[in-house]
RNA sequence: GGGCAGUUAGCUCAGUUUGGUUAGAGCAUCUGGUUUACACCCAGAAGGUCACAGGUUCGAGUCCUGUACUGCCCA
């Protein structure tokens, strides 16, 4: 047997995805690879990984992101750069807490308080094993090549020294303060939830209307004041009644505000304008005397008395207060309203809180203490209700906001909270971009990033759990402050403040823990609170080296050169990182951001956890390969913000396509509905779902790249399967047939775009032109056009050229797609190993691994023409006038349905450089198209009968003596004639304006050469119309 | 209310920076094919008033203004 024929058994025709994945990662792993030392004789190129959340495994948009640094990672490691891409994950404080609590509840009925802050603490802990480890091999599914080594996590001790030392920082230069402010409160879970964790719903609820009584009217005064409310216990924490401080002005400003609108504004909003400015007006007579009354009694420092309580309370001018809405007073609770804590500022009124932490009412609310919220308002209201002052209800949908964690109703609630001072670190932030020190791409999410911080609102960066950095801050009572002096003498690592408002000491320590006896005679009491997981991964760039220690890792890898996340945490994140950066280590963390798409489903939605939309990659893999999901990723990674991916299940057992439905995708099983057999999805948990054979995930996009992935193993196959022998001979321009040149200027072109793409973070413009190169150029034409020389053992020289050529072509196509699919490009790597050990124009030894070979430049062309661009226009044009002359003929024999086997014969009408050129590639004619094409020239005989078309500079004829389809010709014709007739006339009218005066010249006769070009293909066309007809009678 | 995107073939998307041949791709559709690399393939075809209305220009998918609808972010 030949080697050929050995090989032609061990080389499938399908890429077996999974066992190269197997075999290269192991591979990989054992050559380290991917572990990087700081190197002084490299340049060093990082980039740490946006830390996945603990809380749950990965999906398509975190694929994404990887895939996105993976592909530059490796393009660097290939370009000789010390590359390292840290890896590691996130604690995820809130959500991961509040997961572990949700199961806690559902699997055993108790909540953290029963169970205790170390006992739910280590429960966390192991989970976030569980998911740190699924998290990881996630990654390494996807052939991602972090150097795992340096794998961190955000509340590992290397992580949190780095926080305490930050914290510590900020807290001597008295950047940390401690506030109060009405939070989010998740009165379930017992903490405090940010904004981004707050959606809102409308849900049908009541207006009550309350009487306040005005303590001491006098004559001609109102005896009391009405309110509305839509949370009537509240009323309990009142601390004023506010009105329009000039109610007639503020009525006159919204009627001129909708006349404007009815004036000026669309159609159909009109009536609707008109409706709500005849209630204004209607308001005006029935309110506003009794407004502006009660708007000079404030003025005069009037008071109401507070039902139930008894408490006297002022009215205030505010123009909170909205004449046009409700009764035009409204009651301020400041403590519980975000926007009566604003009044209760401007105004300087108390702040009563009612509420406890589990969501009941404290003794600030008399007889109610210890009811819950629910039953608090039904109390309030009965008691209203008998005293007389409940002047009546309304019916009315009300925006309550709701926890996305507990799915509970969030109350306002007045907090103590730690604050860190933004003013200097945010501008230090803004800074950084605005001077283009840090690039954000695409750059249009500059404008977000600097708008928010430029608001410079602190961070408050408490939060009220057990899972994350407890707070370094011990409080101490009673002591003097000489004897914190004697109790840390000599220590640098402690210091301390005095707080005015509780009075006591916080002592703030930078490494250790203090004993509760540090202070002798005092007992500490530590802060429970833990910090904002934001605090630290805002270090991330630089804890994951070991700063605060000056590390050989952080002098060499810091600053990072890259990071790549998604847009929704440019503020939360990114600019934290940005300003951290610079604050601790006086450099920013990394010159570039890139801000990838995110993947949405069929139903526009984005990816999450909670929804249960976010497909694991691992599903796409097992059916596709990492190659496929990773080429798919680029090849759709546009700049634009969003990119939909429509996804279905395959069963498993027939192959039926399961439509993915909001219903199912949360399913850890499914029945398929055509054989009936049941599949696991990647949420199954039990043992018995566990052991259903997993359902893939389907989807256009991933076959796609799983086809271009066996287009490109197959080329590979066809280069092996025709090596044997090879021996590589450096190559001359002498060697070179037109599609030789052609075909390496066109590679000289791809190696300068991709690499010029992926620079510039074009995933998708790279994806595409290899794309396209590999299978419309390598595969489609150059492949097919060597097949004769490949055959012809007479001239070995020849045949080894070309073999030289078609291999270095291959080697180059393989190192540039090695950062989109890399498991692939490696097999065939190792594969060609043998056949093929020395490679390239100027042949060379092959590196080991594709993983580390030379990512392809230019100076691997020898031969300067190759690598011109107007040389490259000229061959390009050439090679398309054979491509249009084959496909003209390729067109004659499909329309008129020439079996493939029948030879036909052309003739080619075409001037004698044309004929130049084309003539000697008559063979490919034949190869590729079937057909003898021996007559070739300016004024040639024609055919008797043929079937033809025009194709750019030449004329084809297809002979067609007992064949033809005459009608089929025929109306081919008249279709052709009918539109080249329109374009001739749309020319010559745009040659007949004015556009030849005020276009520029060289436009003008370019246009002039279309016109003649096209008027050449119509009259050709009539005349074969013409003779096609007169065959016809 | 403010900001940012998007609207191009049946579907999913390129192309818009820097205006200039007859607007492209994949999938789906239709026709024909077991050409020894590949049917996850090959060859060919059909399919688009580039959301709408104005404007600038010799010329607009591309620039400007406005409108509609969709999505996201902030308040």
């Amino acid at each position: 047997m030949t080697t050929s024929q050995n090989l032609f058994d061990e080389l499938p025709k399908q890429y077996d995805h999974l066992a190269a994945q197997e075999r290269w990662s192991k591979y990989w792993e054992e050559k380290g690879f991917f572990h990087s030392s700081p190197n002084p004789e490299k340049k060093p190129y990082s980039i740490v990984i946006p830390p996945p959340n603990v809380t749950g495994a990965l999906h398509l948009g975190h694929a994404l992101n990887n895939t996105l640094q993976d592909i530059m990672i490796r393009m660097k490691r290939m370009q000789g750069f010390e590359t390292l891409w840290v890896p590691g994950v996130d604690h995820a404080g809130i959500s991961t807490q509040a997961i572990v609590e949700k199961r806690l509840f559902e699997r055993e009925k108790k909540t953290r308080h029963d169970i205790g802050r170390e006992a739910l603490v280590q429960r966390i802990w192991a989970w976030k094993d569980q998911y740190q480890q699924r998290i990881l091999s996630q990654l390494k599914a996807m052939g991602c090549s972090c150097d795992w080594t340096r794998t961190r996590f955000t509340l590992d001790p290397v992580c949190a020294k780095a926080v305490r030392h930050f914290f510590f920082k900020l807290f001597s230069d008295g950047l940390i303060y401690r506030g109060k402010r009405l939070v989010n409160w998740d009165t379930h879970l017992q903490t405090a939830v940010s904004d981004d964790e707050v959606f809102h719903e409308s849900l049908d609820g009541h207006f009550w209307y309350f009487n306040y009584p005005v303590i001491d009217p006098k004559p001609g005064e109102p005896e009391f004041v009405t309110i509305a409310t839509t949370r009537p216990e509240t009323m309990l924490g009142d601390t004023a009644v506010a009105v329009h401080p000039d109610p007639a002005g503020e009525f006159d400003r919204i009627e001129a505000e909708l006349a404007e609108k009815i004036a000026s504004g669309p159609e159909k909003e009109k009536a609707e304008h008109q409706a709500a400015l005849d209630a204004l007006r209607g308001r005006r007579e029935s309110l506003l005397p009794r407004l502006i009354k009660l708007a000079e009694m404030a003025a005069d420092g009037r008071r109401v008395r507070l039902p139930l309580v008894g408490r006297e309370i002022p009215l205030v001018r505010d123009v909170w207060a909205k004449p046009e809405l409700g009764t035009g007073c409204v009651k301020i609770t400041p403590a519980h309203d975000p926007n009566d804590y604003e009044v209760g500022k401007r105004q300087n009124l108390p702040m009563i809180n009612l509420l406890n932490r589990d969501g009941t009412y404290n003794e600030n609310a008399g007889p109610y203490a210890g009811m819950a919220i629910k039953k608090v308002r039904e109390a309030v209201l009965a008691d209203l209700e008998k005293e007389g002052v409940l002047e009546k209800v309304e019916d009315r949908v009300i925006e309550i906001s709701m926890s996305d964690r507990s799915k509970t109703a969030i109350e306002p609630y007045l907090n103590d909270q730690w604050f860190v001072k933004m003013t200097d670190l945010a501008q230090t932030a803004m800074d950084a971009v605005e001077s283009g020190s840090v690039r954000i791409t695409p750059s249009r999410y500059a404008k977000g990033y600097l708008d928010w911080l430029s608001e410079k609102r602190d961070w408050p960066i408490g939060r009220q759990l057990w899972w994350g950095h407890q707070i370094p801050v011990w409080y101490c009572k009673d002591a003097g402050e000489e004897e914190l002096a004697a109790a840390f003498a000599g220590r640098s690592d402690v210091v301390w403040r005095y707080d005015e408002e509780k009075h006591e000491w916080w002592i703030c320590s930078q490494e250790a823990d203090l004993a509760a006896d540090a202070v002798p005679g005092h007992e500490l009491r530590r802060e429970e609170d833990v910090l904002d997981t934001w605090f630290s991964s805002a270090l991330w760039p630089h804890s994951v080296f070991g700063w605060p220690d000056r590390t050989p890792e952080f002098e060499y890898y810091y600053p990072t050169n890259l990071l790549i996340t998604s847009r929704d945490i440019i503020t939360l994140w990114v600019a934290r990182m940005v300003l951290a950066g610079y604050y601790n280590t006086g450099s920013k963390p990394f010159p570039d951001v890139f801000i990838h798409p995110k993947i949405l489903d069929k139903y526009g939605e984005g990816m999450s956890k909670s929804k249960g939309n976010g497909i694991d990659p691992v599903f796409v893999i097992e059916k596709f390969g990492a190659d496929s999901l990773r080429f798919a990723i680029a090849y759709l990674t546009t700049e634009s913000q969003d990119v939909r991916l429509g996804l279905d299940f395959e069963c498993p057992s027939c192959g039926a396509i399961i439509e993915q439905t909001k219903k199912n995708r949360i399913l850890p099983k499914i029945a398929c509905p055509k054989c009936g057999k049941e599949f696991k999805t990647q949420w199954a948990e039990t043992e018995a779902d566990k052991a259903l054979p997993p359902g893939p995930i389907v989807g256009e996009r991933f076959d796609a790249a799983r086809n271009f992935c066996n287009k490109l193993w197959n080329a590979s196959r066809f280069v092996m399967l025709s090596l044997d022998g090879f021996v590589p001979r450096p190559v001359a321009e002498s060697d070179l047939l037109l599609e030789d040149k052609w075909i390496l200027s066109r590679l000289a072109v791809v190696i300068r775009q991709v690499t010029e793409s992926l620079e510039s973070f074009k995933y998708s413009e790279a994806a595409r032109t290899l794309y396209d190169f590999a299978w419309d150029e390598y595969c489609s034409f150059y492949l097919e056009m060597v097949k004769a020389r490949l055959g012809d053992s007479d001239n070995a020289e020849a045949k080894n050229t070309v073999r030289t050529i078609l291999v270095t072509v291959l080697d180059t196509l393989l190192r540039l797609l090695h950062p989109m699919v890399p498991f692939v490009t490696e097999e065939v790597w190792q594969r060609l190993a043998p056949f093929a050990p020395q490679r390239g124009l100027t042949p060379h030894a092959a590196a080991p691994s594709v993983a580390v070979a030379p990512w392809p430049t230019l100076d691997e062309i020898p031969i300067p023409a190759l690598k011109d661009a107007r040389f490259a226009a000229t061959i390009g044009e050439q090679f398309t006038q054979f491509q249009e002359v084959l496909r003209a003929v390729r067109d004659v024999r499909s329309r008129q349905n020439i079996p493939p086997k029948t030879e036909i014969s052309c003739a080619v009408r075409c001037d004698e450089s044309v004929t130049e050129l084309l003539r000697p590639m008559r063979p490919y004619f034949k190869s590729m198209a079937g057909a003898v094409c021996e007559t070739w020239g300016a004024d040639i005989p024609l055919p008797a009968l043929s079937a033809g078309a025009v194709a750019g500079k030449a004329e084809v004829f297809v002979d067609l003596a007992g064949l033809i389809d005459l009608d089929a010709e025929i109306a081919k014709k008249e279709k052709e004639i009918a539109k080249l007739a329109g374009l001739v006339k749309a020319k010559e009218a745009k040659l007949g304006s004015s556009f030849v005066e005020k276009a520029p010249p060289a436009v003008v006769e370019k246009e002039r050469g279309v016109l003649a070009d096209l008027q050449a293909q119509l009259a050709a066309n009539q005349g074969a119309l013409e003779s096609l007809k007169a065959a016809k009678k």
